[in-house]
RNA sequence: GGGCCGGUAGCUCAGUGGUAGAGCAUCUGACUUUUAAUCAGGUGGUCGCGGGUUCGAUCCCCGCCCGGCUCACCA
């Protein structure tokens, strides 16, 4: 901006100008000495007006409380902030574009929902006036995807927000993005495949590589370990004494060594206590016990596990899959071992819902299905440690009176 | 919910039982040069809120509010 080159009354608008304020500026492009590509200015427009005492540029904004509350003065202070929000739309185009290179169909299904389910959590719960009925913010899409394939939809897929009323923390806001797909006529050896391939190519798509910075580790979403939740709990094992196969077989052993009063949930108990923090490359923990699988299908050689797994990244659970159990009569009466558990105090154990077991009793085919957190694996690819930076709007609780509309009416009053 | 830490100017942060500080931003003047940072001067604070101790509290004590990390809970 050069007096010289503008006219007066532009000028002197320029002087009236604070940092924030928009405006509009026509002239040619330059470089300036230090390599900047700049405008030389010949005619200036006023667009908007900035009130507010901007953040220091040098440091920009660094109070983490002003960051989530006031997201827009963030994206105006922080430039990768918008960077981090990119990278998660191109996490969910890629994942949308290869599913509709494989066939499967998007679809959306209720999120308000009369009965709950398709996981273990407690939901939010609100009103429709004119019906006069509860309803439920759902927690999880996966029994009306389901009704789907019953229905012949056999590829679909859907990315939307499941909402579980549980406390919070850097990995866990209250709603938060699900997708979830289902492949008829698959099961979850075919989930294990095709989830390898999903996350190499959205490392790809979304950072470019498939070896991604993660804090002080890289994560190599290239290549994906295996290993049966049996297999980690001997491979993992914190301590001396590290069992034998035999033993994590054995149910006496496995209820010796936790408060658990069944097997299958001693298991998954050692489990998280021994192993998911060694879980820090892309790995696929499978076979998981009966009892904590209300709606995957029992293994053929051995029916105390489902044919069930879940993806972990970082010591953090990113996916979970199973073969899904078709069978309405062993839903039926799955869903009353849950009743069970609900009666003996769990809360977050499943209603029954005969509409979906009506489903089953049409036939729905062998069927392949999985779930995975769009914000964790966003988290993974943008380098975040909480969850919140990659959600543009986290629950925060209200801060109250702001006060701000009193301050503008005072200020157009003068 | 437990533990630890934090809340001081618009922002980033110092600080002390005795009138509240810096840098940047803002305002005034000079400069027309450039990509956080030209010079000089000025404005700016219920020190998160409420009690208590004290002659006197931003500081010490208690309670509360908001946030962060962490454990628990939870996928």
């Amino acid at each position: 901006m050069k007096k010289d080159a503008v006219e007066e009354k532009d000028y002197s608008l320029y002087q009236l100008l604070d940092l924030g304020d928009v405006i509009g500026v026509e002239g040619y492009l330059f470089r300036t000495r230090t390599g900047e590509l700049s405008v030389h200015v010949e005619r200036l427009t006023f667009l908007s007006k900035n009130l507010m005492g901007m953040p220091e540029k040098y440091h920009g904004l660094e109070d983490v409380e002003i960051r989530y509350r006031q997201r827009y003065l963030d994206l105006i202070a922080n430039p990768e902030v918008q960077k981090a929000f990119e990278t998660r739309a191109k996490v969910v185009a890629s994942f949308r574009r290869q599913f509709q290179e494989r066939g499967y169909i998007e679809v959306e299904t209720p999120m308000m929902q009369p009965l709950y389910g398709g996981a273990a959590a407690r939901p939010f719960v609100t009103h429709h006036n004119t019906l006069d009925i509860a309803l439920y913010m759902r927690i999880a899409p996966e029994l009306y995807l389901k009704r789907l394939i019953a229905g012949g939809m056999e590829r679909v897929f859907e990315i939307n927000r499941n909402f579980r009323n549980e406390g919070i923390s850097t990995r866990h806001n209250p709603e938060f993005t699900m997708l979830e797909f289902y492949q008829a006529y698959a099961d979850y050896r075919d989930m294990m495949d095709l989830t390898c391939e999903l996350l190499k190519q959205v490392a790809l798509d979304a950072t470019g590589g498939t070896v991604v910075e993660y804090g002080d580790l890289q994560l190599d979403f290239g290549q994906v370990r295996r290993f049966k939740m049996r297999e980690a709990v001997c491979e993992f094992w914190k301590g001396p004494e590290r069992p034998t196969m035999e033993e994590a077989r054995d149910p006496r052993w496995l209820l010796r060594h936790s408060e658990k009063t069944t097997a299958g949930e001693a298991l998954v108990d050692i489990f998280e206590r021994h192993c998911e923090d060694a879980l820090v490359q892309p790995t696929i923990i499978y076979e998981y016990p009966v009892e904590v699988s209300p709606l995957a299908k029992q293994n053929a050689d051995d029916p105390a596990m489902t044919d069930r797994f879940e993806v972990y990244a970082a010591g953090m659970e990113i996916g979970n899959a199973f073969t899904e159990l078709n069978d309405p009569d062993e839903q039926r009466r799955r869903f009353e071992m849950q009743l069970t558990m609900r009666e003996k105090g769990d809360e977050e154990a499943h209603q029954m819902d005969e509409d979906y077991l009506r489903a089953l009793c049409y036939g729905m085919p062998p069927t392949g299905g999985e779930g995975i957190g769009i914000d964790r694996v966003t988290m993974l690819l943008t380098n975040s440690k909480s969850i919140r930076d990659v959600i543009l709007f986290p629950l925060l609780r209200p801060e109250g009176e702001i006060g701000i509309a009193q301050w503008l009416r005072e200020a157009s009053e003068k």
